[in-house]
DNA sequence: CCGTCTGGGTACTGTCCAGTGTAGTACCGA
DNA sequence: TCGGTACTACACTGGACAGTACCCAGACGG
């Protein structure tokens, strides 16, 4: 498989590579790493993000992460400062994801004549994205310790779902540029387009988990459903 | 003020009157409560309430609760079996302010004419209602530890937002049937209003908290442009 | 005035956990 | 062969915290 192409049951995590934290004293010193420190640390981080998405930040102890990595406590605390810098490091290694989604979003829409079918399709798209398990998971993950971690909370959110809401406004507004949609406001027009297809689902799974998250059929209707009202108020007169 | 009305900063708590957790052996004792019981009740549940709506459920410990209702560590234990029946019993007493909420939104709707107008109104209200701060912290809370108290978070979601939509679902669907909408599915219109007027708001306040919340003008706006979209969709023809 | 009963206060126990100190081991390049 | 570096195992510290044992005070009945 494509390992740039995330299935429903991973993430891709982007860690620096560099150790942070010990940047004072090293001068720059051989760039070819240690194969023992890149097997150990990309245990570590694989173990931690499963443990973080399954049972939270405060239940997971740094001693359940070295044993599920199958490396020793000092490994972790060699490799990573601290918890709190292995979880921000894991949080924010993962927003690359959808970073690049948001991406490709814009593009998708970029030039299309069809604007119904293009609107269905992205609407489509969206809505299995924002279902992923894993990507249910990490939005949980994420809003439970925004108290803890108030800065990364709004990081992850500028990074991932408002950037969505921005390249989404920007497509639409070109549409509108070109006749083929009426869009007095992008962003507003992105957020009624986007909450109208993923809203009421984004917020059962956001009490009930992602066992909530509906069949495919049904998230088929919603796509539909949702992208017609928009259509019915955004189409040109 | 009506101690029926919720202000801002504060959200009516119904909790039991009978200590849970001893029913084992009392043969329904003296039924005239010691008034110290109901003063040392009284406290804890206030005093529990703001601690977990400022700080969440790990991050407030019982001596906290304690010190803040004046009241020692004991006495807590005297009234509520453990922390975690204290935390289930506040939260359960909470949702019934969101309750009340929902008849009443569904009773503004029973018999208007003036469609477009009535639905303004309860756009207004409703955000307004979730947009308020405790409403906000009880909504973060309660996801926040959908992992450790899963029925809780369901029973949460249940009574509230999920009555809410039904409410509105029934609302809508007389409004329907007098020919002054055209409501197909009137649970994914519902859903469909309520996320249109709401949806990007709540969204951001997840993550970025209660700071989040935009200025009564912007608020006005939401509501003014949700509708709008909504009735140029479900408006007949 | 006395015994008893109940709620409340103080001090404690047991546990969990983040993070450290240390001594030894495997591997790698010179 | 030697020195350096990363990893392991393990014990340990310090602190937080849920829950409890035990005693005191005051109300109430006799």
């Amino acid at each position: 498989m494509d390992p740039v192409e995330p299935q429903d049951d991973e993430l891709l995590v982007r860690v620096p590579l560099r150790t942070p934290g010990r940047g004072t004293a090293a001068p720059d010193r051989d760039r070819t790493e240690d194969p023992r420190v890149l097997r150990s640390r990309a245990a570590i981080v694989e173990a931690a993000t499963g443990l973080f998405l399954e049972r939270g930040y405060v239940d997971t102890s740094v001693d359940d992460i070295a044993a599920r990595a199958a490396v020793s406590k000092r490994t972790v605390y060699n490799n990573f400062t601290d918890k709190e810098r292995l979880f921000t490091d894991i949080v924010l290694g993962v927003t690359a994801t959808a970073e690049r989604f948001a991406a490709e979003l814009a593009a998708a829409l970029a030039d299309v004549d069809d604007v119904s079918g293009a609107l269905h399709d992205l609407a489509r798209e969206h809505l299995a994205s924002v279902t992923r398990p894993q990507v249910v998971r990490l939005r949980r993950l994420i809003s439970a310790e925004s108290g803890r971690f108030p800065d990364l909370a709004r990081e992850y959110h500028r990074r991932a779902p408002e950037r969505v809401i921005v390249a989404l406004a920007g497509a639409l507004a070109g549409l509108g540029g070109r006749g083929l949609l009426r869009v007095p406001d992008p962003r507003r027009a992105a957020e009624h387009l986007a909450f109208l297809v993923v809203g009421a689902t984004l917020d059962r799974v956001m009490f009930e988990g992602e066992a909530a998250v509906p069949p495919a059929a049904e998230l088929e209707a919603l796509a539909r459903d949702g992208v017609e009202v928009f259509l019915s108020a955004y189409t040109p007169a």
